[in-house]
DNA sequence: TAGATTGTTAATCGATTAACAATC
DNA sequence: TAGATTGTTAATCGATTAACAATC
C-alpha cells in the first residue's frame, strides 16, 4: 500500500458501501454506476467516485464498477481478508451479547476468549467458551497472539488494563466503556459510547420538538 | 429555543464535553477555562468556545465557565432535563443487555417495555418487565406514549417494522439493525452499526500495519 | 485598573460537489 | 465510432483554527 494517508471520513464510509455491495451482489447485479449507487445510497456520485479513487481506480470509463470485484476490493481495504482474533473482557450483558454474535466470524473476526473479574461468572460458557478469570488473561493474550481486546467493563477497569493489553501484544481496542483510552502509538482504538449516542438521539428529538431542522 | 441549525459535528461533541464537565463537577472543580478544558479533552480551546456559542454565551470573559452550570446548560441542550420513554424491540442478547443498563435511567431514559416474536422468549423478565409479544406492541406505544424505540432486531424485522412505529407515535429510532431505516420528517433515526465500526477498527490496524498513519 | 478570558470575526484548512477531459 | 461513465482537476462549501476586540 501507498503512503497516502485517508480520512477517517472516508474510512467511516467503507463499510456502508461494503454492505450494499454485498446486497447487490447477492442480488446478482453485476455491475454498477457511480450514478446508480448514488440513488440507492443517498449520496452524490461525485462523493462515492472521489471516495473509491483514494485507493486506486476500480472502475472503468464507459460501463461503471464490476460489483462483485468492488465488493471483494473494498473487503480488502478494510482488511476483511485476514482472520482477526478478538476476546472479550467484561463478561456482562453486553460481552455475552457480543460473544455470541454471530455475524462477526461471517467477516473473519473470531471470538476467542472472554474474561471477567467476578468468580460467580468464571466458568460460565458463552458460545462454548467458558469465562476465564482477570488472572489469565495476560498470558492468553500472548500465546494466542490476540489481536482486539473488546472492553465491556466499567470505565475504571478499562483505564487500569489498557496497559497490560499492550504490553500483550493487543493491535486494536474496541472501548465500550464510557472513558477515553490513552493508549501509545500503533495502536487503534475505536470508541462505542452508546449513552453518547442515545444523548444524540435525545437531541434531535428535543430540537425537532422545538420546530427545527 | 431559535431557529439557527446546529451542525451534526457539534452535536456529536456535546456529549463528551457533558461527561468531562460531570467529572469536573463531581471532582468539585467549579470553573474552569476553554484553555485548561482544551488541555484535559485534547481539542482546541478554539473550537470548544465556539461550540458553545453555538447556544449561546455561557461564559464570562476574565473568568471562564462555570462547570456546573455549563454542564447543566448542556445536559439540557441535550434534552436531558426531560423523562425519555423507550421500549425495546428484540429481546435477543443485545436487547436484554440494553436493558439491563442502569445507566441511561440516570440521565432519563425511562425503560418501559421489552417485545419479542419469539414464543419461547415472551414472558422472561428483564429487570423485572416482562417481554411481551409484538401484537402487544402498537396498543403498548399508544397507550403508554413512547418516545422512543430501540431496535436489536434483524434488518427484515426492522425495515418492516418502521411504519407502525411511526403511526403510534415514536419520536426516535435506536437502531441497532444493520440497515438504512427510511422514516418520514420529524422521526430521528440514531444508527449504531456495530459490524460497521469493527470494520473501522478492522482497517485502521490492518493499515498500520502496512506502515501508515 | 490590569489581567484574563470570553465571544466573535477573519483566515485557513479540509471535505464535498461540480465539471470535464480521458477513455473504455 | 458514438455514448457512457470514470478518474481527476477545479470550485464551492462547511468546519476548524487563529486572532483580537469586548468585557468581566
Amino acid at each position: 500500500m501507498l503512503g497516502k494517508e485517508i480520512s477517517q471520513a472516508v474510512i467511516g464510509r467503507l463499510p456502508r458501501y461494503f454492505r450494499y455491495l454485498g446486497e447487490l451482489k447477492d442480488n446478482g447485479v453485476e455491475r454498477i454506476s457511480s450514478q446508480e449507487l448514488s440513488e440507492l445510497m443517498q449520496v452524490t456520485a461525485s462523493q462515492i467516485r472521489q471516495d473509491f479513487n483514494n485507493f486506486g481506480g476500480f472502475g472503468q470509463q464507459g460501463y461503471g464498477y464490476n460489483v462483485e470485484y468492488l465488493y471483494n476490493e473494498i473487503g480488502k481495504i478494510l482488511g476483511l481478508d485476514t482472520i482477526h482474533s478478538f476476546v472479550i473482557i467484561g463478561a456482562g450483558n453486553l460481552g455475552t451479547a457480543l460473544g455470541n454474535y454471530l455475524n462477526f466470524e461471517r467477516r473473519g473476526f473470531v471470538f476467542r476468549g472472554i474474561f471477567d473479574q467476578n468468580p460467580a461468572l468464571i466458568g460460565n460458557l458463552v458460545r462454548g467458551i467458558p469465562v476465564r478469570s482477570m488472572e489469565e488473561l495476560p498470558g492468553f493474550l500472548r500465546e494466542n497472539e490476540i489481536e482486539i481486546a473488546v472492553l465491556t467493563i466499567p470505565k475504571t477497569g478499562a483505564l487500569g488494563l489498557v496497559d497490560t493489553l499492550v504490553e500483550c501484544g493487543i493491535k486494536g481496542i474496541w472501548n465500550f466503556a464510557h472513558v477515553d483510552l490513552d493508549v501509545p502509538e500503533g495502536v487503534q482504538v475505536e470508541n462505542v459510547h452508546l449513552s453518547d449516542s442515545l444523548m444524540k438521539l435525545s437531541y434531535n428529538i428535543s430540537s425537532q420538538n422545538a420546530g427545527k431542522e
